[in-house]
Formats: structure tokens, sequence, C-alpha cells
RNA sequence: GGCCUGGUGGCUCAGCUGGUUAGAGCGCCGCCCUGUCACGGCGGAGGUCGUGGGUUCGAACCCCAUCCGGGUCGCCA
């Protein structure tokens, strides 16, 4: 028989209860966590989402009472009335309310429970792929409980840090027009309009230039963002975006108001963020780190070999310096007797990458070296090599050729795994940086012509617009990237706001005027009634949170998450749909060809 | 789409080069227990070894296919 709240009010939240309340009577729901049965004394562990505080049931406990307590089982919901009193001794000094508990006088069931799958209080070692079917379990774990305490507390401190700097919070549709430079977009088909389709909006991007447009001159939402590309560890098909837009303001300014918002968000966890925060460029993030979000918690910073290898004996590197490639490596300090094993496992990261292979040599401590490739090589080659990679004996360099972007990505990847792996990440670091000058545009081998490399409206460098014609792969952009430890969490550019310069950059793209008229011409006919410069930078939210809560699982920081497929283990979204529905959509599903 | 990796009672795992009735801890069920909080004691139930095929005298183990997860490369303006 199940109970009702009637006439019985909540007075707390379990951890709610504090010691000083000894003697009060007090009303609490949730979860049975634990009980334990001692004959003729019972405790039960009551859960909700502050935490845990123990209930007491004994010989003092009126018969009936106490033989409805004994029925009690895991996730029962209950309700008691009871009260505080301290406890006798035995204080658990591991619990928030461990000096305390609560005499029941009177006990409600509110809801029984299976046996659920798997421990509430012991789940962190069960499959996530269970935890994700009983997800509304899962979320019982004060683990993700935690998680998304702390999103909401940093969501709300960028609320209130907004609206205290002056910007709107103002929301933008969902259902858009598709825009297909760039991800995939998710379509919705339209009822009303048999054969057309909305799409789910990557970003907010060109509505917020248009209130930017529009005289709203500070904005900012709390935005969902939607594409349909593979997913990642830290990439959800669906994510959240904490995303701005300024008027009469370039760069600089933009910086000033981010760290000022970044200060605020990690006050929230004690985390003092130095400003101004360093700024490092696209070129020397490249070249030093072989990332655009180069982790600086540590060194083994990349080395170019191009001078100390040309015209060696080892023709992988002598020809690559020969056809204008480029040779880079790192030196791993005191890693010289690092297992074959171990070598093997970076030579198979490398060639996952696609490289042809990586190449190492250990400087062993009597002198000697062991190397893949020493044989090829003169002492002197080596000699070279080893004072150009400052690496002394012990040390191991791991090294690289190749088509220079290509290599410092593969070596820059080689760089984070063997930072993690050798545990060199101080991980009580929070290192933020600006990587900025980004260029405007990038070769697409694919598609054989420039495409954005942030996007369309995003405005050149002034000094650099006149080498569009003439080296448009030179045009600096003005483009900012926020990193923190080695992850983007977010970025945004100074945006066109000259229709001439916004033009060219449709025919730099390959646009023709037809194309850019169709994807964005609501955005370019609003330019001609009154644009003002304007500028903005989105966080990737859901990464931000990962950093700050210390996980490096995108899921522990979503209420409901997808997984690997885009799809949703405890609904099974995406699904079938009717066939009517699709009957009224004018919609058939053939079969997809391989 | 490629590569790597996992799937054995409810959960987490063990199961050596194929060899009798597939084990453990936790959980669960029953009985006992007044100070536990990973309670304790005694007893008990519970497994198509993801699925389908094949090899073999014999398969959790080997082979093929397939399903469900995870990581990663491509992809993600």
């Amino acid at each position: 028989m199940i109970d009702n709240l009637k006439e019985l009010k909540r007075t707390h939240r379990c951890t709610e209860v504090q010691k000083n309340e000894a003697g009060e009577n007090v009303a609490l729901c949730g979860w049975v966590n634990k009980k334990r049965n001692y004959g003729s004394l019972l405790f039960v562990d009551l859960r909700d989402r502050t935490g845990l505080i123990q209930l007491v049931f004994d010989s003092e406990t009126e018969s009936s009472l106490f033989e409805k307590a004994k029925e009690l089982r895991s996730e029962f919901v209950i309700a008691v009335n009871g009260k505080v009193r301290m406890r006798d001794g035995a204080f658990n000094p591991d619990m928030k309310t461990g000096e305390i508990e609560v005499v029941a006088n009177s006990l409600r069931i509110l809801s029984t429970a299976q046996v659920p799958p798997f421990n509430i209080f012991d789940a962190e070692k069960t499959k996530e792929e269970l935890r994700l079917k009983h997800r509304y379990l899962d979320l019982r774990r004060p683990d993700l409980v935690n998680k998304l305490i702390m999103r909401n507390k940093i969501v709300n401190a960028a609320r209130n840090y907004m609206q205290s700097q002056g910007f709107l919070e103002i929301e933008t549709p969902i259902l858009i027009n598709s825009t297909p430079e760039g991800a995939r977009d998710y379509l919705v088909p339209s009822r009303i309009h048999n054969g057309k389709f909305y799409a789910l909006p990557q970003s907010p991007q060109l509505f917020k230039q248009l209130l930017m447009c529009a005289g709203y001159d500070r904005y900012f939402q709390v935005a969902r963002c939607f594409r349909d590309e593979d997913l990642r560890a830290d990439r959800q098909p669906e994510f959240t975006q904490i995303d701005m837009e300024l008027s009469f303001v370039d760069m600089e300014d933009v910086i000033e108001v981010n760290e000022g918002l970044l200060k605020e968000i990690f006050k929230q966890i004690d985390v003092e963020v130095q400003t101004p925060i360093k700024r490092m460029t696209y070129d020397e993030a490249m070249n030093r780190f072989g990332s655009d979000k180069p982790d600086t918690r540590f060194d083994m910073e990349l080395v170019c070999a191009d001078e100390a290898v040309k015209g060696c004996g080892f023709k992988a590197f002598a020809d690559a310096i020969e056809r204008g490639d480029t040779v880079r490596g790192i030196t791993v300090k005191g890693q010289a007797g690092m297992s074959r094993k171990k070598i093997d496992a970076l030579v198979e990261m490398a060639k996952g990458y696609g490289a042809a292979g990586l190449s190492y040599m250990a400087f062993l401590d009597d002198g000697g070296v062991k190397s893949s490739f020493a044989k090829f090589m003169s002492d002197e080659d080596i000699a070279k090599l080893k004072s150009c990679m400052k690496a002394e004996n012990s040390d191991l360099i791991l090294l690289a050729a190749g088509e220079k972007s290509f290599v410092l990505n593969l070596i820059g990847a080689i760089r984070l795994y063997l930072g993690k792996e050798l545990k060199l990440i101080d991980e009580s670091k929070f290192n933020f940086l600006w990587v900025v000058d980004f260029p405007l545009l990038e070769y697409s081998e694919e598609d054989k012509r420039y495409v954005a490399m942030h996007h369309p409206f995003t405005m050149p460098m002034d000094e650099d617009i006149s080498l569009l014609d003439t080296a448009p792969e030179k045009v600096r952009a003005k483009a900012y990237d926020i990193v923190l430890n080695g992850y983007e969490i977010g970025g945004g550019s100074v945006r066109i706001f000259d229709p001439d310069i916004q033009n060219k950059m449709f025919s730099m793209l390959g646009f023709t005027k037809e194309q850019a008229e169709n994807r964005f011409g609501y955005l370019l006919e609003a330019f001609k009634y009154g644009v003002p410069p304007h500028a903005g930078l989105a966080y990737g939210l859901d990464r931000l949170i990962m950093l700050i809560t210390g996980t490096d699982n995108i899921r522990d920081v979503i209420a409901f998450p997808k997984v690997k497929d885009a799809s949703c283990m405890m609904t099974n979204a995406p699904s079938v749909v009717d066939e009517t529905q699709l009957l009224e959509l004018g919609i058939e599903i053939s079969k997809k060809e391989d």
C-alpha cells in the first residue's frame, strides 16, 4: 500500500538539517540509500540531491512503525517525521550530517522500488552503457548531481555577470535555414511546405549579427546548437554555447569583457584567473606545440630539425627538406629507456594519423644510441641532430618528416599523448591562453578552393586586406580562441560589416553572387540599412564544465547525453516514425546505398 | 567510413596453450543481531558466457558474420 503526502510538508532537504536544530521536529523526503537492520535497532540513510542523513528506528519506536521500517528497501521513496538529535558519540566524519540523526516518529512509503540494476552509491565502476540506459538512476549519483549543480552555478554566474555588463539575453530561432557550409545540419521537414526543410542551428551566428543590425548592442544567450557530425569524448551532436555579440567594439573590447567573465566563472571554484590572459599567435602555437589549442601545463615543445638533417645520410629526412617539407620532433627527457613496445605504440599512433612512420633515437647513458635510423647517419649527423634537439644522454627524441601542417599536428598529438602518459601535466593548473592571428582562409584540397577557417563573416586584419588578391593564405583574421588546458573553450571574431569586403570574401570562397544571395541574402540586405561594427564570442559550455568539474567525458556534464552513434540509450531516439506522419510530410524512405 | 578496444549471474571481474558439474567479491532473498554507517553471523536462490553460423570427439576460449558500447583518425566553417 502506497502512502500519500497528505498534510506533510517537507521542512528540510537532507543535509540542510543542522546540529543546532537538535530537539526540533523535521519532515524529510527522499530515497532510501541504505538500510542497516540490527534486529531491534534500524538505521536508514535517506538521500536526496543534497546528500545523506541518518534516520533511526529503535526500541522506543512504536512497533507498527518499526515493522514498516523493516520493509524498506533501497531506492524506496519515503517521507518521515522525526526529531533531530545529536548522535551518541558515534559520529561519522565522512558525512555532512555525521554528527546528527533523525529519530523517526512516522514513516510514509511514497513509492516502492525494484532492486536497481546497479547500486546508486557504488556505481563508479558500472559500465556506462548500463548507466545510460537507466540515466534517471545514474543521475541520482552524488557525482553527477554535483556536476549538474556546478553547471547550474556556472551558468548562473555567467548570466549575472553578463547582465551586469549590459547584455540582453535574447532567444534566437531553432528552426532556421540550412547553411551547407561547414558541419552537416540536422534537417527538419516542413509539413506545410512539402519538400522543404528547416535546419537546426549550428550556432546563432547570423541571428546575433542581425540583432546587432537591429541595435541590441550587447546580446547574449545560453544557446543550444546542433551539428550532425561524428561524436568524440568531448563532442555531442547537441551542445550548449554561451554566445555573445557586441556592437561598436574591436577585438580588445571583446577580450576585456571575456576576461571579466572568466574571472567571475572561475571564482565559483575558487580559481583566480590572472589577467590579462597570455596571448599566443596561431603560428607560434602551431610551431611550439603542434596545436592551435596548446596545453601549456607542460613543456616538451616541438623542435624544427630542418637545419640539422639537411643533407644528412637518412634519405627520408634529407629528401623531405629537399622537397620543401619539414622535419619536426620532440625531446622526451629521461626516456631513452622507453620500451620497444611503447615506442611501437607511438609509431602505430603516427600511422593512425596517416604518417609513413615515426623515427626515434635514444641517447644512452654510455654515449651510444639506439635508433630506427642511426645506421644511415654519420657520427657528425647524429651530433648535429642531438644538439639541435637539445637532447642529452638518457633522452629520447621522436621525429617525423612531411608536409608542415601535417607534421606539426602529428608531433603535437604525440606530445600530448606523452604528456598524459608520463604524467608531466600538473592537473591542479588552469592555464588560460588567447590564441590570436588565425589565418583567414585555408586551402581545401578536397574542394580545390579556399575555405573560411572560422566562418565567412570574419574580418581580415586591416593591414592584410591588400593581400587578399595576392597571397590569400597569408591573410590573418581578427579571430581569437580562448584555450584552457589544451581545450578550445571558446572562440570568436570581429565580423565584416563592410559589404564590399563581405562580397570580396564570398568570391574568395568561391560563392557566386547568386549563392551568397541565396544563403545569406537577408544578412547582406540588413547590412544595407545601417550596420554597426560588431564582434562576438561563444563558449562551448559543456567543455567548460568538463574542465571545471575535472572530467574528460562530456556525457558527465549533460543530463541526458547521446552515445557515439548520436542515439540515446534511454529513449532509443532516433526512431522510425508512423507512416501517416511521413505521408503528411510527403516523405518516402528509400534505402541508402553504401 | 578506417583502426584499436570491451560484452561471462543484478553489478564488477577471474576463467592458463580448447577438456568433466563456469568461479569469486558485492548485490539480492530468508533467519539472527541495540550504535552501525563498506555493519556482522548463518543459510539460500540466481548464468542461453551479446547473437547467429562454422571448425572439433569436445568451444566462454579458435574462425567467420552480426548486434550493442567505448576510444581514436577522417569529419567537426
